[in-house]
DNA sequence: GATGAATGAGATTTCATTCAT
DNA sequence: CATGAATGAAATCTCATTCAT
């Protein structure tokens, strides 16, 4: 009876160990560039193996779209689960490692930015297009809960502009990634990076409460 | 000696349909799911004669880019030119505008984006990769200039203080544009949207000057 | 020696549980899209087990194409065995009887047809080759040997004329049931199909003896 | 002027020429066994340019059957012309050359079995469907009218009378095609075909007009 | 005997780019 | 200058068959 466990169990690290490979690579060349043979040769599997583990080019991106959300998710619980106000030396560190892990993981994000840019370019299978909803919708709950007891915990009816400070947060966090990475090498030194870092902390420290009242 | 003028002249302007009818078949169907043919269809000519006016497909990539920038670089000049503190509402209009623009020519930063995260994937030729460094240039100066001014002009040291709250805003303007993009009809109403860039417009009301003297 | 022989009567019952699978599917689906995976899957057994009882796709092909040789024939002994003319009633249910077989094991027939439009495509192992032309034979010799009776046995003579007529009548059998599964949703009401083989019945009805003896 | 409409010829003759390289390789080596590759050499075209003129494989296949059935429906055009009862001699005529139709171009026929028996295992493109129904509506018109008309003009009543007499000629000329074929050279001397071709037209002869009214 | 993950050979399809007209 | 048919290289995907366990 172990042995059905077993191989279950190797089934399951091989799709890992599959994604992890894409992962790196897609963060190597940059998503497209990558070819199902380049990720076959990486796992050391023939192009068809690969196939036995995902039906198709999108059910891999759709996976690792998946495992980069849990990965972010994550990375909120640790950051959050305190439930107080961030100190300006934790904000920062709050935005590097977000970086760093953007660094390593930020080509889930580019799978999923393209799967709605290009309005159907990658269809995701049902399964994981709900598992992917379930993840941003974990996400973004825990956010605004985390904005709203911080705030002013009285007054609960302030939902919708916790929402929003919220949005507004993630859309600085996404978007240094961006603008970092965009100008690593050609325009940002590693002082500039911190110094970058260091004002968009400032501006989170400086958020809530006004912003969030007055909405 | 006049023609060889208007032939130039009638060249640009070829190159210029041509890269519109690209930026409304990117922004259409996503950056991926355009070829060449598409395109060609598009402006009414032959896939031949679209090789007379870019040299390959990364040329046209990189036609795309410039116009964005320069797109985003006007609107930067309208918004800044007074070279006074925005008030909220101004800044309300400004990020609107932001979104709008982005809305009809994102794809342009999108080949960017492409661009550098495909880690020379897509090769400029020089002549491209010039103009685009120049245009990026010109912006970050300008928007620097603009928060050195405001902030304290006889204090020109300030100047990497100025460049790094300059690059939060871009971020926090670009990550705009990718969250609630992203996020449109699934999890935004318009509401939302509002709501959102009225935060987004108080946070950036609050930056300066403080941010910008104690980085 | 008790053991080899039920091994080999379990072997046996083994292999038409694979067929008879196979031929659930291929009626199912057509004949192309269905792989040797999902015959496995249809007998709950494994793939390499598959191997162990067909030793390739043809082969399987080829033990199906028997397996409905037979079918019919058994049909035809049980229709010919009073070796008197069949009534136009007798008849009647005869045609109805094979329209039904085929509905059901056509897809052997499919088969078969597909070996020989192939020119070689499927190239059966000598045991299933030797086996089809027998029972293919055995039928012939049989509708022939009915026909020769009836019609005149004192002109043993007329052998060719009989054979001519049994593959009239067969021709007629098998177009049948091509013409009418090809149209049955689209062209015929189930009634069309009950007028087509009264016809069919009142047409074979007629056939000997006088079309028998002037060949 | 005239040069568009010459691309547009040539165009069309191309298309020919493919359709008829895969009817001709169709027919040497069976339906299936035949890629589009083995197409594209044999009218020494590349792979890609066979994409120009056919969307996909299916399309291709479709383009097939509808050809097909146009030159079947030529024939009968000729047979039936005259309106009136075919002697036995132009039966055996018309027969032999269905016969003959039928080993250059009856390839056309296994594409369109296929498509219905593998329900939905070709899925003809909207416009080739409905030509293939009209083509096939038009000829089973024609035949039914010239049953009608011979048969007792005075009687338009049995009309579907005429239409099942219809059906049933067409399933025994396709059933010949298919009884012959398959035993060709295994079972059948050139002799045989003529003799059961014979029989054939004998029984053709012999339809009409008690197996129309009566029915 | 039984298994099913792995393979590899080949099929279909796409598309940027070229070149004869 | 303009054309667009043709190309070829490569990408995605399929599946009968094998073989280590």
């Amino acid at each position: 009876m172990g042995i059905t466990e077993r191989k279950e169990r190797e089934k399951k690290q091989r799709k890992e160990q599959i994604l992890e490979a894409a992962r790196r690579l897609f963060q190597e060349r940059g998503f497209l560039n990558v070819t199902i043979s380049d990720i076959a040769e990486a796992v050391e599997l023939s192009i068809g193996s690969l196939y036995l583990y995902f039906k198709n080019k999108e059910d891999l991106y759709a996976g690792l779209a998946c495992l980069g959300s849990q990965k972010f998710d994550t990375l909120l619980d640790e950051a959050l689960y305190k439930k107080k106000k961030l100190t300006q030396k934790e904000l920062v560190a709050f935005i590097e490692k977000f970086m760093r892990i953007y660094a390593d993981y930020g080509c889930y994000f580019d799978v999923l930015m393209f799967n709605f840019k290009g309005k159907g370019s990658i269809n995701l299978s049902d399964g994981y297009a709900n598992t992917l909803r379930e993840i941003t919708q974990s996400s973004l709950t825990k956010s605004v809960k985390y904005f709203l007891t911080r705030v002013s915990p009285e007054r609960q009816d302030k939902i919708e502009a916790a929402r929003a400070t919220t949005f507004v947060i993630w859309a600085l966090l996404l978007g240094l990634t961006q603008v970092l990475n965009v100008g690593r090498t050609e325009i940002f030194s590693e002082e500039d990076v911190q110094r970058v870092i260091k004002k968009a902390a400032l501006l989170l420290a400086n958020v809530p409460p006004e912003l969030s009242i007055n909405s």
